[in-house]
DNA sequence: ATCTCATGTCAGGAAATCTAACATGGTTTT
DNA sequence: AAAACCATGTTAGATTTCCTGACATGAGAT
């Protein structure tokens, strides 16, 4: 894991900060968190800590339900998003041509098998870090 | 003032947050603010809210009171130094020649007037942003 | 007409922070 | 050496923020 991703993925805000800047209620990101859409940290007291990541993927959940996708749409979503990454980045370290496509039959596959209507998604990069440098 | 100044000085951190990223205890902090070393925002409720800006000050404050420099001292300086970031961006606008002359001196006269012996601090860039990319 | 889903709202409790005051151990100053 | 000063520790009581759990609700799906 990179410097930058060890940054971004740092345990930071409470809640309320989070929700000015994601303009999103208490009541939404914990239940977001519920269906384990996002796992923010905890304090020793057991207050929600939420990194940089957090803060995208609540942004990117809201636009995904502005777009009529629901819970487990977004679940699905992430989980083949991760696989993805995951995958480009083995595959960067290793050659491209056939594995490629094992790769890419096996995202159909994934998507085949749970209700696999979900690819019109916007992956779009929520992106709270242009609120640093 | 940039964007970038702008994202720099949004207050987002609560007092916590801070102590760690510090290393600083929370009466440290609040001694730093009652000597008008650093004014972090409030919250309505009236709890501190901190920007990058005010973590990197509180970084510089702790250098420079590990390197014997005192509240006033700290004061001075940071009142230089601002003076001093002012006039390069007016100088940065116009041009350049003679008006740094005049700005020397006006900074030296500045640095006398008020027990001008500050000028052997670190003038260290504490830099907490690299902690976000 | 009922059920589900995402969210609102409320209550009671616990954690984090606030201010103010007094304590303390090094440095200066007298 | 005694007194004063400075940066910080510590404690107390009050206030704010956040926690979980429960019940309420309105828009869509069934």
């Amino acid at each position: 894991m990179s410097g930058k991703e060890i940054r971004r993925s740092m345990p930071l805000f409470p809640i309320g900060t989070v929700m000015q800047l994601t303009d999103l209620t208490a009541r939404q990101i914990r239940y977001y968190e519920e269906h384990q859409l996002i796992s923010p940290a905890r304090t020793e007291g057991n207050r929600r800590l939420f990194s940089l990541i957090d803060i995208d993927r609540l942004l990117e959940i809201k636009d995904l339900l502005d777009q009529g996708v629901n819970m487990a749409g977004i679940k699905q979503l992430f989980m083949v998003k991760e696989q993805l990454t995951t995958m480009t980045e083995k595959q960067t370290e290793k050659a491209k041509p056939d594995l490629t496509n094992e790769q890419l039959r096996k995202l159909l596959r994934n998507e085949l098998l749970h209700s696999g209507r979900l690819n019109r998604s916007s992956l779009r990069q929520g992106d709270i870090s242009r609120f640093f440098h």
